[in-house]
DNA sequence: GAGTTTGAAACT
DNA sequence: CAGTTTCAAACTC
């Protein structure tokens, strides 16, 4: 599979995310509503809302033709990869089934239930069918404006039953041409979607022709704006295009463009945003203004079913990003598609992304992959995981917060109770939102019902069943075992955490996106692990812990130092690597429990840890209102004798202020503490210091380096020969004898020591001289003293 | 590298 | 919640 490289990856632009994870929907749109069933939580499924997602007017668009004005890059990306973009605070769920017809399912984030409220520039014109089979039924079928787009407009809904009922409300629309959409609104309340059509004549047409153009590129274009009353306000600068070429391998499907077309908030970006190409799990970063509307355009290969490439670029912060390969997925998989939607908040992005192929007799579907994007602070490393996985691979990511709650892995195999496809009445399998709270992220995490989560069954991998490959041909399989005392404090899923409790088969092991990047960097990962954790002897763990502990690009980017725990087997928060969320690797600790090895023990321990202290896992170091500058230790520090000058200090160790909350006795970490300002001066100088000698070493070694690659085809080669290739052992020797003559003539005329040095040292550079002279002749170097 | 210091975590 | 102990990292020599 190609992935995308690191390289690539660290060029990644914030506003592109990418995937290939969406595949044209070629069921019949008479099944559609079936398989939106299936996606669509039940109404016992608590919404995960996380109502704290600023209100950014926002415009998601999918569209055949961008706009005049925007900077489309459709056409010039070849197939291969999906490229998707939102902004701060969109979760946008792109769900597609693959049918004869390809029909698309986008699912933006909301909580509010759709309605048919249409905003005052557009006018109805046609009713689209609408078929909410299985699913939560709307308020309103869906509105054809004028301007070729369907609105949905969103009711905001308090953040109360509402929300609770409009989790994952997925709304299915057939156009007159059988052309389905199917809209899930799991996000923000109050924001209406608009599935705009192409502009192609008339309205009618378009839509007729989005059922009938199965070999031609077909065009989406769907609208969300943040309230009804901004349908009027869109404006061509503020629009964001992505557009998503993809093809399917169904011959009766042809290849389907989707643009994206998305408000921009202004005030979340910066003056310069960067658009990316991507081209075959490649990315390529460019620029343009933010005014510009902006187009990102991606292609999909379907037909392909080796490689899903997947690439991702969130929209604000400079998060970095891994690219994954999703494997490929099993055509017979009698699996149909679950969403397992995923709110992400303060400007976290999301997208879920499921695909079925038309192969299948059955509907087959990859299981649910989140992508979460954005976020605020500091660097994030984004994981994108392989889908098609034994075991249901959910991730979660908390963009911001210390630990990247992860992954949530469904167990399908081992003895607990129960099997894939039997009903599960136990309550305890209900939905329930998992609210992750830190100082920094909030994020909800929707858990279907088991019984639609276990529809969700991960088709194997084409290559082998036990492994996925990751970006860095890393293979990771993440156990599934249950952990039922956990989940109450769900609100800050510790590393290892495992999810959805009880007797079901579907357990979901809540990770640390640290775990995930260990795993990454392993070159080999296996693991098979059966759920409960009541039952601790079911589990059934292999891990193979890395084998060549190479680090990847993971590893770069937030270096670990090894602990050296004794005592306390790397259980404790003593651990950095446990207070982390990581597992020990490379590690110089004895005794250590903190593997896979000991995934009870560990969860036991992560427990004891969240019953002394339910927010242990978060981050100490809060990120303040106005940034980084308010960045301020969550307890503060109760340091005595080191004046908080020293890295016994977690202040200082974290390099912020001392504040009101610490309870220190002699601070001098303040603002105008001169002890602390010779520290940081000294502590700049040296870091000056270090960042010198390292550029200089990289200035040689590059120079070594560009040394050898021009030298080495030369004396290869024999033609431009350096001049030093020339001193061979017979100008060598020559240079010695004309030296040893000129001591003799200094010896012979008893010139002065100096005299004679000074004469040697002449007659050395005259040799020099001829033998660089000689290196641009062809002809060997002749020496004469 | 061994020993000491330090303060957070754990324990009572 | 306060005091004590444990622990591992930071620091010193």
């Amino acid at each position: 599979m190609d992935v995308v490289s690191p390289e690539l990856n660290s060029l990644l632009p914030d506003e592109i995310m990418d995937t290939e994870a969406i595949i044209m929907d070629d069921d019949p749109p008479s099944e559609s509503p079936a398989a939106s069933g299936q996606s669509q939580p039940s109404d016992d499924s608590p919404v995960p809302m996380d109502t704290d997602v600023p209100a950014v007017p926002e415009i998601v668009s999918l569209c055949s033709d961008a706009p005049p004005t925007q900077l489309t890059q459709a056409g010039t990306t070849p197939t291969g990869s999906t490229l998707c973009s939102t902004t701060s605070a969109t979760q946008l769920l792109l769900t597609s089934s693959t049918v004869s017809s390809s029909s698309l399912t986008l699912r933006p984030a909301t909580a509010s239930t759709l309605t048919s409220t249409t905003p005052k520039t557009t006018s109805s014109l046609s009713r689209v069918s609408l078929t909410s089979g299985g699913l939560q039924k709307l308020s309103a079928p869906f509105t054809l404006s004028a301007n070729h787009q369907i609105i949905l407009n969103k009711v905001a809904s308090s953040p109360g039953a509402d929300i609770t009922r409009s989790q994952g409300t997925t709304t299915t629309t057939t156009t007159p041409g059988g052309q389905q959409f199917m809209v899930t609104a799991i996000g923000k309340s109050g924001q209406p979607i608009v599935l705009q059509l192409p502009h192609t004549g008339s309205k009618s047409a378009s839509v007729q022709g989005l059922g009938e153009a199965k070999a031609n590129p077909q065009h989406f274009k769907v609208v969300t704006v943040s309230s009804a009353s901004q349908v009027s306000t869109l404006q061509a600068q503020q629009l964001k295009t992505v557009q998503i070429a993809q093809k399917t391998q169904v011959s009766s499907a042809g290849p389907i463009k989707f643009v994206f077309t998305k408000a921009v908030n202004n005030k979340g970006l910066t003056a310069q945003t960067s658009v990316s190409n991507v081209i075959t799990g490649r990315v390529l970063s460019t620029s343009s203004p933010v005014t510009p509307p902006r187009t990102i355009t991606l292609s999909e290969t379907l037909g392909s079913s080796s490689s899903n490439k997947i690439a991702i670029s969130p929209l604000k912060s400079p998060s970095k990003l891994t690219v994954v390969s999703v494997a490929s997925q099993v055509p017979n998989s009698p699996h149909k598609s679950v969403s397992l939607p995923l709110n992400m908040a303060h400007l976290g992005h999301q997208i879920l992304l499921q695909q079925s192929t038309s192969t299948s007799p059955a509907k087959t579907m990859k299981p649910v992959q989140t992508v979460t994007v954005g976020g605020v602070g500091a660097p994030q490393f984004k994981t994108i995981f392989p889908l098609s996985t034994p075991s249901n691979v959910q991730q979660i990511q908390v963009p911001g917060s210390r630990f990247h709650y992860v992954r949530l892995v469904t167990a399908t195999t081992g003895s607990s109770t129960g099997h894939a496809g039997s009903p599960i009445t136990n309550s305890s399998m209900t939905a329930k939102p998992m609210v992750v709270n830190t100082t920094q992220v909030r994020m909800s995490v929707p858990i279907v019902p088991a019984q639609t989560m276990k529809q969700v069954v991960p088709k194997p991998l084409t290559s082998s069943g036990q492994v996925l490959t990751t970006q860095t041909q890393q293979r990771l399989i993440m156990p599934a075992t249950s952990l039922p005392q956990i989940q109450p404090n769900l609100t800050n899923l510790p590393p290892g955490t495992v999810l959805a409790p009880g007797s079901g088969n579907m357990g979901y092991a809540v990770l640390p996106a640290q775990y995930v990047t260990q795993l990454q960097q392993s070159a080999y990962v296996t693991l098979a692990s059966s759920s409960g954790f009541s039952t601790p002897t079911g589990i059934q763990t292999q891990a193979r812990l890395p084998l060549n502990g190479l680090s990847t690009s993971g590893a770069a980017f937030r270096p670990r130092k090894p602990c050296n725990c004794t005592k306390s087997q790397c259980l404790k928060l003593y651990c950095d690597c446990f207070a982390n969320g990581e597992f020990c690797q490379s590690c110089n600790c004895t005794n250590c429990f903190n593997n896979l090895e000991h995934e009870t023990d560990r969860a036991k321990a992560i427990k004891a840890c969240l019953d002394r202290n339910p927010e242990a896992f978060k981050p100490k170091i809060g990120k303040g209102k106005e940034g980084e500058s308010d960045r301020r230790h969550s307890k503060g520090c109760n340091c005595k004798r080191s004046g908080c000058l020293k890295n016994y200090c977690e202040c200082y160790e974290a390099k912020i202020m001392c504040s009101s909350t610490c309870k220190c006795v002699g601070c001098k970490n303040f603002e105008e503490s001169p002890e602390r300002k010779t520290l940081m001066h000294l502590a700049d100088a040296a870091e000056v210091r270090v960042q010198q000698q390292t550029a200089a070493k990289t200035k040689l070694s590059s120079q070594i380096s560009d040394l050898l690659t021009r030298t080495t085809p030369a004396i290869t080669s024999g033609g431009g020969r350096m001049p030093y290739t020339f001193v061979t052992k017979e100008v060598a020797e020559v240079t010695c004898e004309c030296l040893l003559e000129q001591a003799e003539q200094a010896e012979l005329n008893q010139q002065p020591q100096a005299t004679a040095e000074r004469m040697i040292l002449e007659e050395f550079g005259r040799c020099l001289m001829r033998i660089i002279s000689s290196a641009g002749k062809t002809d060997c170097p002749s020496i004469n003293c």
